[in-house]
DNA sequence: TTTCTGACTCGAA
DNA sequence: CTTCGAGCCAGAA
């Protein structure tokens, strides 16, 4: 593997997809175990761009577990449904026992 | 080439 | 309690 050679883009590809089911992460904890911490907005930016990839976007919401993203995708609740399919609990697209399902890559991986 | 914006996060006032 | 600024990368105009 080349890593250095992969974009930044890429690096969050192969994390997000990499997400256990029925789990989630946040921008910032993808952007810190890629050695960018503050590069958080860019996760959100690169997941802007995976719609094309077979990237799991649903699963990647903001630190608070908030759905910040669904409104990028097809129609208001289509984020939060694939969520309480997996076994999500979703309110008000704010994530509920965030914690017990919380994956953090820095972590797990 | 420069400028702007965006699915974020944190710390300071 | 709320508001604001800074830092990061990529792509479009």
């Amino acid at each position: 593997m080349r890593p250095e050679a992969l974009s930044f883009f890429e690096k969050v590809y192969k994390v997000a997809q990499k997400i256990p089911y029925g789990k989630v992460t946040s921008y910032g904890a993808i952007a810190k175990y890629l050695g960018a911490a503050k590069s958080a907005r860019i996760v959100g930016y690169a997941m802007n761009a995976s719609h094309n990839k077979d990237v799991p976007a649903h699963r990647v919401v903001n630190r608070k577990g908030l759905l910040t993203g669904k409104h990028h995708f097809e129609g208001t609740n289509l984020m939060q449904q694939l969520l309480e399919n997996e076994g999500v609990e979703v309110i008000e697209n704010q994530i509920q026992n965030l914690e017990s399902i919380y994956w953090d890559p820095a972590k797990e991986l």
